[in-house]
DNA sequence: GCCGTTTTCGGCCCGACTGTTTTCAGTCG
């Protein structure tokens, strides 16, 4: 059983124990090692006999550790088996409604056994609900209206598609007189590649308390809006008409920093820095850190001056997941994280030639407008058909074309001749060595969408790794080819491989196509695997997505040494590994 | 159920908003 899986069972175990009225430490427990068994990068089906391993995890004690070992011996966990067995497994999607908590779930099923959604809807319908403790008119009303949402709801947006919003929703806000700033903040910030929701801090003479019911009102007019949750003195929630959910809050600019720390989380970062300011004496809040004693304001300008208050250097939003920054920080001993303007070059393009939209030289450009000292021309090989992929004949041609535009560049950016290759059933590669041999840059990608057993996936990525010409293994998890979930192979294995052998794994930075999640890129990082990063550009103006994926690097703690398109065109290739 | 610069017991983060409350419980982030 995969961790996912592992860390579900553990986070509804805590929910059912919550509806259940279980201790709330113990069901914070649950949480907690829910979290722990999603982000650790241990493999755990694997780990699960050696229990030493398991109480290294942050959050998994003696207990868990058992749970754990329970789960994977008989595949579900009795703790979860009994609750499921008293309430029904329906019982936890009520969860789900906006506004609906485990004491109105218990509540409604002491009063009525309801147990689903469907049951719930109904209940309502005939008048079930009416008389029952807090259930007055409007909170039925609001139960009904949290039945629609859920039902209309999108789940997570793409952090391209959340931006677009924010800066949308971000004109308006500061359309109003007395608005100065608006800053988004939450996942947003973190460079989360899915955002459930936009955190939206805004400031300014229209913010400070007391005179801010003109500024809400403005942010209430919004004309986006399909509906508002809610409505206070500090905060407005609503419903974009794409069902993704705004929340606006307004503060004074005397709090902006302990503000802005707040809002941009992670829960499980605060978490641990509010307890890291109580040991010290301090009680953290979105208003100040502030002194226990005499609640007198120590820091709250600036996240730079709460950080410090607390001994601490202040840290990139997308480091602040609880993964360990707050101790690094502690110590001054943050790692350098990759920036934008670290990468020399994007390795990985399509052109006319196959399914892209612009020329050789149109792609160069564009690569020289961004500042790159080299790009590499991949077009598809022969066994994707679909996209006029090139046979050997072809490819021999093209690269004829790369070398001429490379020459008429003159040395202001270089270019290289590449292919995207396709990884064929039996791990070989579609296209003859002696053509591979001529080129630069090989990225081997499995193009076809085959429902095979996790092992034989796996052992075909790992033949084609073995193929000397093999420079990079593209589309690492399939997530592009898929859309939705990875195919299956042991990433862990294909890693080590990769850096056995000097093949670099790429990194696609595009929103809609990123490879690796947080996790498979710390992996990387842990197993020493070089890492590439590109856009996977099919026009000029992809190239622009760079700074996604760029985000994604630095939630995995990666520096500019770890990444080797941060290099000149010479240590590129050196760092690649060499030809035979 | 976890954890330890208050270490094997006794703690465990914080405030806004809402609805139904006459002082607060529940939910959310």
């Amino acid at each position: 059983m995969d961790n996912a899986t592992m860390a579900r069972l553990l986070a509804e175990t805590a929910d059912l124990l919550e509806i259940d009225g279980g201790d709330s430490f113990r069901i914070r427990s649950y949480r907690r090692a829910a979290d722990a068994v999603e982000q650790t990068t241990v493999d755990l089906n694997e780990a699960v006999s050696d229990t030493a391993r398991l109480l290294e995890i942050p959050g998994i004690g003696k207990g868990m550790a058992a749970n754990l070992q329970a789960i994977a011996e008989a595949g579900s966990l009795p703790l979860r088996d009994e609750l499921i067995a008293k309430y029904g497994s329906s019982l936890l999607e009520l969860l789900k409604l906006p506004g609906m908590g485990p004491k109105t779930v218990a509540l409604l099923w002491d009063a009525g056994q309801i147990s689903s959604i469907d049951q719930l809807a109904k209940a309502i319908d005939d008048g079930k609900l009416n008389g029952l403790p807090r259930m007055g008119a409007k909170q039925i009303e609001k139960l009904k209206k949290g039945i629609e949402d859920y039902k209309r709801s999108a789940g997570r947006f793409r952090i391209d598609q959340a931006e677009e919003a924010a800066k949308a929703v971000t004109a308006w806000l500061l359309d109003f007189p007395g608005i100065e700033r608006v800053t988004p903040a939450g996942s947003l910030r973190r460079g989360r590649e899915t955002e459930g929701d936009l955190d939206l801090l805004v400031t300014g003479p229209a913010c400070e308390p007391g005179h801010t019911q003109a500024a809400v009102d403005h942010a209430a007019a919004y004309p986006g809006i399909h509906s508002i949750i809610a409505k206070g003195e500090n905060k407005i929630s609503f419903y974009l008409s794409n069902s993704l959910q705004v929340d606006v809050r307004l503060l004074p600019s005397s709090s902006y920093g302990a503000a802005l720390q707040y809002f941009t989380g992670s829960k499980a970062h605060n978490v641990s820095l509010r307890q890291r300011a109580l040991k010290m004496g301090y009680t953290l809040s979105e208003w100040s850190l502030a002194r226990l004693d005499d609640e007198s304001v120590v820091a709250a300008k600036t996240e730079e001056d709460i950080y410090k208050a607390l001994k601490m250097d202040w840290m990139p939003p997308e480091m602040r997941e609880n993964l360990g920054e707050i101790e690094a920080a502690a110590a001054h001993a943050l790692p350098e994280l990759i920036e934008l303007k670290d990468i020399r070059g994007d390795v990985h393009m399509h052109t006319t030639a196959t399914d892209g939209h612009n020329s050789i030289l149109e792609m160069a450009e564009a690569g020289l407008a961004r500042g790159y000292k080299y790009i590499a021309i991949t077009d598809h090989s022969k066994n994707l058909a679909m996209t006029n992929g090139l046979d050997e004949k072809r490819a021999l041609e093209h690269i004829k074309r790369i070398r001429e535009v490379d020459e008429q560049m003159d040395g202001k950016i270089r270019v290289f001749a590449g292919i995207e290759v396709d990884i064929l059933g039996d791990g070989a590669l579609d296209l003859d060595d002696e053509v591979l041999a001529q080129m630069e840059v090989v990225i081997a990608s499995v193009h076809t969408k085959l429902e095979q057993p996790k092992d034989e996936m796996t052992a075909r990525v790992l033949r084609a790794l073995e193929n000397p010409y093999t420079r990079i293994l593209g589309h690492p998890t399939g997530r592009l080819l898929l859309r939705r979930e990875p195919f299956q192979i042991d990433l862990g294995q294909v890693l080590r491989k990769a850096a056995e052998l000097g093949v670099a794994v790429e990194h696609n930075a595009a929103p809609e196509r990123l490879d690796l999640s947080d996790r498979d890129l710390r992996l990387a990082k842990e197993l020493g695997c070089k890492i590439v990063i590109n856009t996977d550009a099919h026009d000029t103006r992809h190239l622009e997505k760079m700074t996604y994926g760029i985000r994604q690097l630095r939630r995995a703690w990666l520096g500019p040494e770890d990444v080797l398109n941060t290099r000149t065109a010479k240590q590129f290739l050196a760092a690649l590994r060499p030809k035979p």
